[in-house]
DNA sequence: CCCGTAACGGTTGAG
DNA sequence: CACTCAACCGTTACG
């Protein structure tokens, strides 16, 4: 193995003395080169060559490209197979439009029940919290900024943003900049997170949570059935009826069957 | 010399 | 938010 140029990550001199870098696909113009230099009868050895690609690479790619007709990376699908489809995403972030507070939980519950996704295909919550973080969000700052101050100097500001958000998950917490505009844009991006619409959390009453204590106490661990029962009788949501082992609600005893939306308020 | 491929260290997105 | 997992990346080295 070569480490001569950069320890991980960054581009390194394969053996023939092309670029490359480790992990990540070949530029999508190399590929096409690659597969329109064996149209033309060039052998593998000389286009591996002339583009200073390794021939093990080309005849993977070649390969595929008999077996599948593609010249893209993936396949189709890197790592576990993609749930958040660009569709997904768009449905999302128009149930945040229509409904600014809504929670995780009740995206993916609408994302079923409007037939937008399949149990199969289902997003987890903690993939619907990430794009809503890294994505929705940002989205959604730039567009607050842009609509409150002059267009010209907003867009700078929503650019150096977007920019900004782009860096901080590439240099994953790494320290972002010493550059005062993209600090400040940062403190703009922080600023709208404080202040943005968040839902008022949900309020029990003390019948709810005694009667809640009670079933506890027959059953410590509610099946489906049994939390449909109790969404009937006490009229809150079944998902929000959940077993909790150690933790206690304020003013009830030891409560153990408790409601998401009194002990994580956000999502 | 050519080429297919296992092994390797890496990236990426989902859970 | 840090971690694991699975599938993929291109290179290297072997046969």
């Amino acid at each position: 193995m070569d480490f001569t140029v950069s320890p991980s990550g960054a581009g390194r001199i394969n053996q023939l003395g092309g670029l490359y870098i480790n992990g990540k696909p070949l530029p999508k113009e190399t590929r096409e080169e690659i597969i329109d230099l064996a149209r033309l009868g060039i052998r593998p050895c000389d286009i591996s060559r002339r583009l200073k690609v390794t021939h093990g690479c080309i005849s993977k790619l070649l390969s595929k490209y008999k077996k599948t007709g593609s010249i893209n990376p993936g396949g189709g699908s890197i790592g576990r197979p993609r749930v958040i489809t660009p569709r997904v995403e768009e449905t999302i972030g128009q149930y945040r439009r229509e409904q600014p507070g809504i929670f995780s939980w009740e995206l993916r519950d609408r994302l079923l029940r409007e037939n937008e996704c399949s149990r199969e295909n289902l997003p987890s919550l903690s993939s619907i919290s990430r794009l809503i973080k890294h994505k929705i969000i940002a989205a959604d700052s730039t567009a607050c900024l842009m609509s409150s101050h002059d267009t010209a100097q907003s867009q700078n500001r929503a650019l150096i943003l977007e920019d900004n958000v782009q860096s901080r998950s590439d240099l994953n917490g790494k320290d972002l900049t010493n550059d005062n505009g993209r600090n400040a844009s940062l403190s703009n991006k922080e600023h709208f997170m404080a202040h943005r619409k968040r839902r008022q959390r949900a309020k029990y009453t003390m019948h709810q949570l005694n009667q809640l204590e009670q079933e506890f106490e027959k059953n410590p661990y509610p099946n489906a059935w049994d939390r449909e029962g109790l969404e009937q009788t006490l009229g809150i949501h079944e998902t929000r009826i959940q077993v909790r082992d150690t933790l206690e609600i304020t003013n009830t005893i030891s409560a153990r069957v408790t409601l998401e939306n009194v002990l994580l308020c956000f999502d």
